[in-house]
DNA sequence: CCACCTTACTGACACGCGCAAGTGAAACGC
DNA sequence: GCGTTTCACTTGCGCGTGTCAGTAAGGTGG
């Protein structure tokens, strides 16, 4: 409490004190700098002192003087994350760390600005789903952010940026309900309005495979996350005729489901339903929920490659193909 | 391609140069440094010169001549993160911003040592789930890190180590079967067998609260995340005479659920289900399933508490209450 | 004996910033 | 007219690191 306040942080020149030895030195061998002829004697007496003082160089004096950071921050969206966002960064995170870069998500703090965030951190690149304005971008380069990858960014596509293919989704949702017959689809729309920006392109999806298939638009409906607003909905549609429904995703899906049973409406006989991204609940609904499923590995790997050419000046890798999204046929379509 | 490789980041000495003043001048003014007279002249010629250049401070130089990083981070388990997991980030994150620190999280990446990651970052703090060894700890203390708090450490309390309180949840789930009237109760053990960690302390609440109750031990039972193989577990529970199931989490409940109904097994009347979350498809299984659910945002809060004291030199507050734990009870217990 | 090379190091600078201490000029008190 | 205070700044140091450019000691060739 009196003499040592706070434990005042082991330098390298603490180990070349101790070592005997300039802090060049020390550098030198802990970095293993090539062209330098270094003994083993004066070697092991660094590693020595290393050890016994417990020295880690500093992060932040390192990236100070590299002038790069090695860290990428992914800044993550205000709607509720679930296990495929979780896998997503998963990956992510291995993909960039094979490449030396260490990934850091940032979950957004309510009524916080998102350029206190990044400038705490000063990063090499960034990683978001929001779309961003010119401002902030410059904002960033300034700062030295070389990259900045946006997903989900309806309008321009701008340098580095990726449309994670929402749309892909809703379209193989469609489809697969047109090819089992249903002639007219609903679709259920997540109550949560910040949903909206990853739910509208996935509507979009479904309305123009409707029109490509020669279909009628499909019916949109949005679903209170409640078992009788559900079965309301249920009712609705099925007096007008709607004999499939693509939710946004699992969740509004199964509300979908526990609105058929309560409106005594048979899946997938009378109608058929089909969620988005095979949460682990899925094979356990009553049917068993059948689900449009994208690789989040694939996607993740794309967004890894898009971030290291991108620090590397290279241009960016064309988009995966369209086999990331799949279809998981179960029997509730 | 040939002038500019890099773009050469702007510091505060463009600014200086620009506004035709010194380094100093241009920090007094961007930070407000109190007891320093600046007129409003050379105030706003420096404004204009920052607007103007797109200045951003570096974080990294900031950091490290402060020496302080107002960084916390938060190393993710390496299990699959769910929406409850979601929600404690975005409560914690609100609460150390009020704090003026920022939380960053970081998604273990395969094969990859953990020191190598809050190296690269130079935190303020640790924010862990895993008990981590005391070598590691000293290495952290060395390099900076003042507070590391871990989360579910069985084994001894160290300095600042919470323990979330999942026996509670576990017992909370043993009492209200017993209260129901279940004498024989089971427990649904998860496959995955990197939630031990997790599994174990929730599974000792429910042992403990069956001997306080009087009832025998749990039998334990490990879930498959199949039906199939969920209905010969819940055959093989009634055989036996089991009459309730606490299960790790709601999505083995749900696959408990499952298997009921393939079993042909009538829940509540023959076995009760309780899950852990209350995950938002809980309301809208068959029958709706009755779950106990830990608010994430008390327990964000102390954690976040426990930071910030503990980066302030003073002791930890007190835990919360154990009115933490709710159970949610809809049909299926 | 000196030129020359290798070995094993070290000195000093730069990275961008905050801040303690100083400095010249003007204003003020008596 | 001179000492003192206030104003509006600036000079300079240090945070901890990587690295270029030396440099003294020791060996080799002629």
């Amino acid at each position: 409490m009196t003499a040592e306040q706070r434990p005042r942080r082991v330098t390298s020149a603490d180990v070349a004190r101790e070592a005997g030895v300039s802090r060049t030195t020390v550098s030198y061998v802990l970095n293993g700098t090539p062209h330098q002829k270094i003994p083993d004697a004066t070697r092991q007496r660094i590693m020595h002192a290393v050890e016994r003082l417990g020295y880690a160089p500093s992060a932040t004096a390192r990236a100070l003087q590299s002038g790069r950071s090695d860290v990428v921050l992914c800044l993550l969206p205000d709607w509720p994350i679930g296990p495929a966002m979780g896998t997503l960064l998963e990956t992510l995170s291995t993909s960039l760390a094979a490449e030396g870069l260490t990934l850091y998500a940032h979950p957004r703090a309510a009524g916080r600005p998102v350029s206190e965030v990044w400038r705490s951190l000063g990063p090499a690149a960034v990683v978001l789903w929001d779309e961003l304005d010119d401002t902030e971008v410059a904002a960033m380069r300034a700062a030295g952010i070389a990259v900045t990858v946006a997903l989900l960014s309806p309008t321009t596509q701008r340098q580095g940026e990726l449309l994670v293919p929402q749309q892909r989704t809703g379209r193989v949702q469609a489809e697969h309900l047109a090819a089992t017959g249903r002639r007219l689809i609903g679709y259920a729309y997540p109550e949560d309005p910040r949903l909206k920006g990853f739910a509208e392109p996935r509507l979009e999806g479904v309305r123009t495979a409707c029109a490509e298939l020669g279909l009628d638009a499909p019916v949109v409906r949005t679903l209170p996350m409640d078992a009788e607003a559900a079965a309301d909905a249920v009712r609705a549609w099925v007096a007008e005729g709607v004999t499939g429904v693509c939710a946004y995703n699992d969740d509004v899906a199964l509300a979908v489901l526990a609105g058929t049973r309560l409106a005594g409406v048979a899946v997938p006989g009378d109608l058929a339903v089909v969620g988005v991204d095979d949460i682990p609940a899925a094979p356990f609904a009553s049917p068993p929920l059948t689900t449009v499923n994208a690789e989040q590995g694939v996607i993740a790997q794309y967004i890894a490659a898009l971030v290291i050419r991108g620090l590397s000046g290279k241009p960016a890798p064309r988009r995966p193909g369209s086999d990331t999204i799949h279809l998981i046929r179960r029997e509730s379509a």
